[in-house]
DNA sequence: TTGTACGCGTTATCAT
DNA sequence: ATGATAACGCGTACAA
């Protein structure tokens, strides 16, 4: 009674009459193996249920072949951002079929970003990383780099990267809910940002002022740290000054629907007196009363992209930058013409 | 000039003036090596600043040194879930510091979630999962058992289980609202529920029946997928037929936050005409108008339970049940008195 | 093409 | 009781 065992390389030479080194060579596809070895080796292997031994691969190779995400944001921020689960589900789309395996670790302020980072990267638990929420000048950049791992970024970072990078033009969002405000005989706009240290934050502020320009509007920008409290409070700010916006462009849904519940509570009607717009496109901007008017990404399209760019140069290719789709805006309640001026009216 | 190269065992040893292997013994602070010895080894490996190859421990042991969670709710209805944020957040506060690290797998419609468990398992790319979103007669808790892995569930599961369990009694929550409810004079109440197939949509139902029947009150309950989508639906039904209730618990925040949305839509007031109340207390129920009256559990401290729990049983520990401290109902502006009723008024 | 050394920690076996 | 030695896991790379 043999027991049953896993079987080895070694059993695969030993079943085809070759060496060990050969079916290595065989079953990689590589040169210096005769057709006929080549055969009886995969024969052998495919009888005998062969796989290769993962751990095996991983001391042998140094690859660990495993991806990470690193989530440094405050959990209570991130917990109601479904971008991030998107995200995953692209990525996870891409690393399921390539045996690649995500591990995602969650920076604290007890364990700091870079040290999340090092403990990965000195047991090298991934390969690569996935970098999200750039930063402006942002030092992970170099830091991932000194530790040696791959990396991919979301969006084009402003410091020299030796990376590659895969973009979503926000602002093109952001621009077309400003353009629709503005169609809707809107001058006084607002724009509900996120922290101008996160690029992507910065980027959107930035779209607003040049859209709000370009159609001769009068903005205002308050930043936030894209949480719900923070946005609730920028709307109270603006609402309850004295020379109120008409139109509240939010840099995320989150804000946007805590804006409006901020709105409604000082009797404000939405969209009469004050129209508002999302972005991310969330499910519930849906389902709320009234519907939420938002810039849609495809987080998910977003994710695998980055999995294959990240992919890509774990094999040694060159990096490269891709732009994606330009976000839409969806129009929906929260939106509608401006309210008569009181001069007019 | 030498190259810089990570210490090994065998540097180690050389160092000590001793045997790899009474390296690996010392070091695991097992018996047969001498006091004098140990000391030497300790030091040797502290001044050359030897730490164990997660690889080769991970080929001569056996373990990956990983645990996973296998997220098996469609994207879309996960995406908007805060839940699984904090839960992976409180993982990861306990297998940060254990040198664990954390595999998320998706399981898609393409790759079903048997696959998703096998997958990991066979290359043993994790020692052990959290099972979350347990459902009746679950078939995973012997699928992860056959395939030779530690699990935690997240809750006591209706069938034979050779695993730990951390349990929270969200049914307790949802007692809590009905007599709330109840208290504020409501009679005609509604239960938006999971779906039966998963127990924790099914318990809340169950509790909903049961503290409705102590009230004596009249309850009726429609399943959902725990969806938006699917909550906005039910609410449109139960709030358009002829014996409309006074007050909906749903069994999540997002599907109340969609509720709102369809009875605002029809033109009913929160909590005038309808009372709600939510389950998770999700950030934005503090936020939106009128803001929510909701359940909170604690997903956080589930999560490190649940982590220790799994840890624990790594390491040879026999299977516990704990159960963590109750939720607890945060009342906010969407419940309010039972409207007087039409025969009354 | 083949055999063998290598990567590296763990553990069973054997010697003192 | 201590310690050394060698086998093990398994894919890869290189010299023969």
């Amino acid at each position: 009674m043999t027991v049953q065992r896993r079987p080895t390389i070694a059993d695969v030479a030993r079943h085809a009459g070759v060496s060990k080194g050969l079916v290595s060579y065989a079953l990689n596809d590589r040169p210096g193996v005769s057709s006929d070895s080549r055969k009886r080796i995969l024969e052998a292997a495919s009888d005998l249920g062969w796989t290769p031994s993962l751990r095996a691969r991983s001391l042998s190779t140094g690859r660990s072949f495993a991806c990470g995400v690193v989530v440094g944001r405050s959990p209570d921020v991130i917990a109601a951002d479904p971008f991030f689960h998107s995200l995953i589900a692209g990525l996870e789309d891409v690393f399921a079929v390539s045996g690649q395996v995500l591990v995602l670790a969650v920076a604290t302020p007890g364990r700091k970003e870079a040290e999340t980072y090092r403990g990965l990267a000195d047991d090298r638990r991934v390969d690569g990383v996935v970098l999200t929420d750039l930063r402006a000048g942002d030092q992970r950049i170099a830091l991932v780099q000194r530790l040696g791992l791959q990396a991919v970024t979301l969006g084009r970072p402003d410091v020299e990267s030796p990376f590659s990078s895969v973009s979503v033009d926000d602002g093109a969002g952001i621009r077309s809910a400003v353009a629709h405000l503005a169609a809707l005989g809107h001058r006084r706009v607002a724009h509900v940002a996120g922290p101008p240290s996160m690029m992507h934050g910065q980027r959107r502020a930035d779209a607003f002022l040049a859209a709000a320009a370009d159609a001769g509007l009068d903005p205002v920008v308050v930043a936030t740290d894209f949480s719900a409290a923070e946005g609730a409070e920028a709307t109270q700010r603006l609402l309850s000054g004295g020379d109120r916006p008409t139109a509240i462009v939010y840099s995320n849904d989150h804000m946007a629907v805590a804006g409006l519940g901020v709105a409604q509570r000082l009797g404000l009607r939405v969209p009469d007196d004050l129209s508002i717009t999302g972005f991310d496109d969330t499910d519930l901007g849906r389902y709320i009363h009234p519907s939420l008017t938002s810039v849609a990404t495809d987080a998910r399209a977003w994710g695998s992209a980055a999995g294959r760019a990240l992919l890509d140069a774990l094999s040694g290719a060159a990096p490269t930058h891709a732009d994606l789709a330009e976000p839409t805006l969806i129009i929906r309640e929260s939106t509608g013409p401006a309210p008569s001026s009181p001069r007019r009216g």
